[in-house]
DNA sequence: ATGAAAGCGCTAACAC
DNA sequence: GTGTTAGCGCTTTCAT
């Protein structure tokens, strides 16, 4: 490993010459100077140095890194691809690394362990991605080690940033209607049936409050709805409903699964997309399912940025409080599975 | 931020004492000093003491901390959530961090630009994960600065891991073959036409391997395909395809895009899966349309973590050549969409 | 078994 | 503008 010391030597200066003249903003203006940096730099650029990033740390005092912190359980916490872009986009625009921390839920339990992440002091802050329940004891070990803290995709009043799911599913709704759309219904998930997802509640409501400001009845179901039976909203109760007058003209489908579900019938039953049925859906990313269907997508990219410019706000003013953040959706450009109902009713 | 010097006055000891009762492997057996080491390590935990890394790997000469190195390109760098899991888990169990280092490739063309895993001394090795076409100059950078580097998802002939490709287009054809069809066919992607993913070609020359080997006639389409027209092989072409004798009675799609176009025309032309069309897929977690479909699952995880095993190997045995790995898919259990044909040919 | 002291690579204070 | 010196937190000699 080259260090400043080897090229000191070869440049035949001290050590602190070859630091400063290594630093971007050096103090020094002569162009004496300016020469002599030149070459060393041009030096430590043949040597192959590289400056070792722990003994700056720890003279420094700071680690230029940030934490990210995640469990080893999807339904706790989920990895979009373009939150991790924002992270990192961010972080590298700050100078600040990211080390990345996936724990297993089981083993936090355990009185004894602690996470890396806050067992050894490794970065200046954590950016913490437990969607849903975190655990308590993460929160109380954040409190009590007191590690800036910034959670993701959290519903609470401080220190949280997150996609404003109500929004969405106002203005899915609001599409829907404002094209003529009366019959609009939406198609929840469900996996696990008495553990929700916060986004899928958040949503639901949107969706609920749009359509009851509009004067319509919202109607909300689940392709695993307990009460309806189960898996009754799936393929087969799907074509039935198709055939009924009552047929939604435009649906809003939370996931992958109640989406296929009612394309699929709706591609057995001849209906046509978007000609006599409507459909939008969220994702992280434009979703294709024969053909274009209209994404809200999710804003990863900005809840990752700005949980970065948030913990570094945090870092750097530990004493002020951080409203929580919510970000707007936005929607797909790749091609619409959304248009005005072919039958309007009055 | 406490220090082991605090703890070494709180408890009236030198600092090294402190170390040592601290080491998880403590040198010292008497039973006074257990006693005393006992009495420290319950100060360290009441003041909230954490080791700091930067010192540590600073006095250690290693970082105990690897980097994976990924592009900001989609099409050149994926982002499998196994990987990340099975690169935390192999990662962790040797005690090692994860660093996260996301490079924009336009940035890496310019030839003053080097990416920071590189330019600094931040761990003790890189894992590449650009899977497609790694930059000449990344390559380049990484021998010159002599760093220990894996590379993941690339095939050449040392220091890489990744999944056999081949073995699974295999293994998907004669799944079919062998439950007795004939009539199997290949669906492929091709997003940009020129510029094919090497998993693509090597799925399908699987593919077509295993039909010859079974006196088969292979018959690979593609989604995009440019000698049929474009657009050609998609939703109006596959109802007529449904419509012939020749119809196939199997199909392996490569993609969602694929997968989904074929039963979309399959659910219209009233074609049933697995009666009367049996399709698998290849995706890293189990596909649902409709329905479950057989999915080949891309071996994320252990890639993630032969690659932190491999690159842990180079670190410690730098000399040592290092043959690079290919590793198997396994099939999902959640349901299938494979069965026996409805009426067997001769 | 323990403390004193040195030193990892780097930066900042201080003389000059 | 430059070299000398000190010191960040930690581990590892080396005496005792």
């Amino acid at each position: 490993m080259v260090t400043l010391n080897d090229i000191a030597k070869a440049a035949r200066v001290s050590t602190n010459t070859v630091s400063r003249a290594l630093q971007a903003d050096v103090a020094y203006r002569r162009p004496t100077f300016q020469k002599r940096a030149e070459h060393i730099r041009h030096l430590a650029e043949q040597m192959g140095y590289r400056p070792n990033a722990s003994a700056r740390a720890i003279r420094q005092g700071s680690f230029n890194a940030l934490t990210l912190l995640m469990s080893t359980d999807p339904s706790r916490s989920e990895l979009p691809k373009g939150m991790f872009y924002g992270i990192q986009a961010a972080a590298s625009g700050h100078g600040l690394a990211v080390h990345l921390n996936i724990v297993d839920d089981a083993q936090l339990e355990s009185e004894s362990f602690v996470p890396d992440a806050l067992r050894q002091w490794h970065s200046d802050g954590l950016l913490v991605n437990y969607h849903k329940d975190p655990p308590e004891r993460l929160y109380e070990l954040i409190q009590k080690y007191e590690v800036p803290a910034v959670w993701l995709n959290l519903d609470a009043d401080s220190d949280c940033v997150r996609p404003d799911d109500f929004a969405v599913g106002q203005a899915a709704a609001r599409q829907m209607i404002d094209l003529g759309h009366r019959r609009v219904w939406y198609v929840g998930y469900s996996y696990k049936r008495d553990d929700f997802h916060y986004s899928e509640i958040d949503r639901r409501d949107g969706y609920i409050a749009a359509m009851r400001d509009a004067g319509l009845q919202p109607r909300a179901v689940d392709i695993y709805d307990r009460e309806l039976g189960g898996l009754e909203w799936r393929l087969e109760r799907w074509r039935e409903v198709f055939d009924t007058p009552d047929a939604p003209t435009a649906v809003i489908a939370y996931g992958a699964i109640g989406l296929t579900v009612v394309l699929d019938a709706a591609a057995r039953r001849g209906v046509r997309v978007p000609d006599d049925l409507s459909i939008s859906t969220f994702s992280g990313s434009p979703i294709f399912h024969a053909g274009p269907v209209s994404t809200w997508l999710v804003p990863d990219y900005e809840v990752g940025r700005r949980g970065v410019e948030m913990l570094i706000r945090k870092i750097t003013h530990p004493n002020e409080a951080n409203h929580s953040t919510k970000i707007e959706f936005s929607i797909s450009e790749e091609g619409s599975s959304v248009d005005r109902p072919s039958r309007p009713d009055s």
